[in-house]
DNA sequence: CTGTTAGCGCATTCAG
DNA sequence: CTGAATGCGCTAACAG
C-alpha cells in the first residue's frame, strides 16, 4: 500500500476528498462534509423516514444541489434495498400486440420512478426460466410476465421468494400469483355467435397451438357458440404457415358442406388465412366470411375490412403494471392472487358480411 | 452490538456460516471455505484472467456445483465491473418497426450474456435526456439510442463519458458516436423513380414532421428523384391525423393539375392516406398510384397490395447490437464513430399500377 | 500460484 | 435528533 512520509497508511477518504471536484462522482459522504453533517443524516434527509430538524435539512439540500449529488443506484440495490427496476418477460417484441402491453408497462414504470428490464421467451419454457432466474439476480423489485406454454411451465411462487409477480396475457398454474386476462372466450364466443346470425352453419376456427392458452380459450369460446346453436365444431390447430392454410382450406372447401365462414385465433393466423383465401381466389364474405381475433393497425384496410375481436392491449399492460406496483410498496404476498380480466370489443367491419361503411364497436 | 458472552463482539461471518444452509444464497466465501481456499481464489476461477492449479480450481468448481453457486451481479457491478446490462432508448415501443429493432437488440444481447433495460422517449428530448441520465446512473455497459429530434438534442459524448453509444435510425449531431442508418434517400428517390417510369407527372410527398432525420432525409430522396425527371416538387408535411390529410388530399384533387400519384414518409402516413383515399372514394391505383416508406406485415394484403420500401428492421437492430458490444469488448471510445448504411429494398405490388400477381422485390 | 487487506457507496445497527 | 461504526459481496493491489 501507499505510504506517507511518515510511514503512515494514506489516508484514502482524504485522497479523494482533495480530488472531489475534479473527476469523481460526489458521494454522500462528499454531501455530509460540504453541509458539516454525518452520513446518516444526508441517508435521513433523502428518505425522509425519520425527522431530521428542518435547518439540518436544508442545509443538506443545499450541499446535495451544490455537488448536484445523485445517490448511486447500484450501491443502494446492492445494500438490499430497492433495485427500483421491474422484469418484464413477453414472448416476442415484434409482434405488435405484445409491443403494445410493453409500451404501456414502460409507461407505468415511469411514473413509479422504474426502469424496465425487458426480455424474450420466444414461447420457449426453458429460456423463459432462464430469463426468471436472470433477473432474480439482478433483483428486480417485482416481474411482469407473459407466460409461455402452461405445461411444462416452472413459474411457481417457490420460484421467485418473495419477488412479486404478475402474470397477464396468460395465466399460470399457481394460483398465488396475479393474473391479468382478456375475455378470450367471451370475445371469441360473441364474433362466432354474429356470424351464426349472419346465417352461416358452417364455421371453421383456424388456430395456432392449442397448448397456448389464449389459443385455446378462444377455441372453447368459439365452441360454446357453435354448440348453443346446434351446430357442429370444426377446428385446425397448428396453423403455423400460409402454405399449411392454403392446403386445409382447399380440402374444407372441396368438402360436401364446405364452411361459409372462418375464425381465426389471432392475428398471426390472420395473414396466414388471407394469403391462402387469395392464392384460392375466394372472395370475403361472399365465398367465405371471416372474423379475427386480435385488431391490427391496418385491419380497416384490408380487402374488405376485417371484423375482428379487439382486445385492450396497453389496457391490459398498465393494469398489470400498476398491479405489479402495488405489491411492490405493500410488500405482501398474498395467498392467493387477484385475477382481473379485462373486457374485449367485437369491431363490425365488412368481412363478416356486415354492410356498415365505419367499423361499428359492440363492446 | 450483539456481544458473546465472554464480551467479545460476535463474529457474523460464522453466525452467516452457521445460517448458509438455512436461507441465505451462497456467498463467495461460502465457497471459499466449503472449498478450503482464499475468496481470491474463487474470484479467480470464476474471472479466468489469472491462472489457478488445476487442482485447486476443480475444488473450487465442486464447491460452487454443491452449493450452487452465482456470483452477485449487483455486487460485481457496485464493485465498479461490467453491470452486463445496456441501455435501449426508442421512441415508442407500440410502434412495429422500432419494436423489430428492439427485438433484434434483445436476442443479440442474450447472446452476449447481457440484460437490456429499454425505455421510451416518446420523441421528447428532454424525457430521452432523462432516461439517458437513469441508465448511466445504473452504469450501463453501453447505449443503444435511436435519438429523437437532431435539434435541441443533449446526446453528446461529454454527457456518456467513457460509456459507448452507438446511435440508429437517425444519427446524432456528435461525429465520434456510431450510427447505423438504413438508405432512407436512395429508398425513396428508387420508389419514386419507379412511380415516374408509370408515367407519374404530378407526385405528391405527404409526410409527418420534417425535423425528423427519416422524414427529411426521405424527402430529399423524393425531391432528387422529381429534379433528376425534371419534375415538380410537391411535399406536405405534418401529417398528423387522418382528417388533415383527407382535407390535403380533397384540396390538391380539386387543383388544375392534381396529383396522380402520392408517396408517404411512414407508416402511420399511409394509414392517414389510405383512411382518407377510402373516404374520399377514390380508387388505387387509377385515380391515385401509392408507395409508402416501411413495409409492414399486412400491407400484402390491403386494397390495393401496397407498393413499399422495405427496411431492414432487425438486422438494424442486430448490426447496432454487434457494434455495441464490439465497443464494449474493445473499451475504446473512437474519435471518430463507424457510419454503417444498411440496403433497403423496393417491394412492389399493386398499388404503384404494377401488374405482378405476387409481390416483387428490387434490390 | 495463493492468501490478506482494503474499500466501492450506502443504510442498518447502536450510542450518544 | 444526530453521529460512528460496520458490513453487504466482490475484486484490485499487494504480500507471501
Amino acid at each position: 500500500m501507499a505510504k506517507s512520509l511518515t510511514g503512515q497508511p494514506v489516508n484514502k477518504a482524504r485522497q479523494r476528498a482533495a480530488a472531489a471536484a475534479v473527476n469523481r462522482k460526489p458521494t454522500m459522504s462528499d454531501v455530509a462534509r460540504l453541509a458539516g453533517v454525518g452520513t446518516m443524516t444526508v441517508s435521513r434527509v433523502l428518505s425522509g423516514t425519520v425527522r431530521v430538524s428542518a435547518e439540518t435539512t436544508q442545509r443538506v439540500q443545499t450541499a446535495i444541489q451544490q455537488l448536484n449529488y445523485r445517490p448511486n443506484v447500484l450501491a443502494r440495490a446492492f445494500r438490499g434495498q430497492r433495485s427500483h427496476s421491474i422484469g418484464l418477460i413477453i414472448p416476442y417484441l415484434y409482434d405488435p400486440f405484445f409491443a403494445s402491453c410493453a409500451h404501456a408497462v414502460t409507461a407505468v414504470a415511469r411514473e413509479h420512478g422504474y426502469s424496465v428490464i425487458i426480455t424474450t421467451s420466444n414461447e420457449d419454457p426453458e429460456t423463459e426460466f432462464a430469463e426468471v432466474d436472470e433477473m432474480l439476480q439482478r433483483h428486480v423489485d417485482g416481474l411482469l410476465v407473459i407466460p409461455s406454454r402452461v405445461r411444462n411451465s416452472r413459474l411457481t411462487r417457490a420460484l421467485f421468494g418473495k419477488t412479486p409477480v404478475v402474470a397477464f396475457d396468460r395465466p399460470v398454474s399457481d394460483p398465488s400469483i396475479d393474473t391479468v386476462l382478456v375475455q378470450n372466450a367471451v370475445g371469441s364466443r360473441r364474433v362466432v355467435e354474429h356470424l351464426i346470425e349472419h346465417g352461416h352453419r358452417h364455421i371453421t376456427y383456424l388456430a395456432l397451438s392449442r397448448s397456448l392458452f389464449t389459443i385455446n380459450t378462444r377455441f372453447l369460446g368459439y365452441r360454446r357458440a357453435m354448440q348453443d346453436a346446434g351446430l357442429e365444431s370444426c377446428a385446425v390447430f397448428d396453423c403455423t404457415s400460409e402454405e399449411i392454410v392454403e392446403q386445409i382450406l382447399k380440402a374444407k372447401m372441396a368438402l360436401d358442406t364446405p364452411p361459409t365462414a372462418v375464425v381465426t385465433s389471432n392475428t398471426l393466423v390472420t395473414r396466414y388465412v388471407l394469403g391462402a383465401i387469395s392464392r384460392l381466389g375466394l372472395r370475403i364474405p361472399t365465398d367465405l366470411a371471416f372474423a379475427g381475433f386480435d385488431d391490427f393497425d391496418l385491419a380497416e384496410f384490408t380487402s374488405p375490412p376485417l371484423t375482428v375481436v379487439r382486445q385492450p392491449a396497453q389496457e391490459m399492460g398498465r393494469v398489470a403494471a400498476n398491479l405489479l406496483f402495488d405489491r411492490i410498496a405493500r410488500g405482501e404476498t398474498p395467498h392467493t392472487g387477484n385475477r382481473i380480466v379485462l373486457p374485449v370489443e367485437i369491431v363490425l367491419r365488412r368481412s363478416c358480411g356486415c354492410k356498415h361503411r365505419a367499423a361499428f364497436v359492440i363492446h
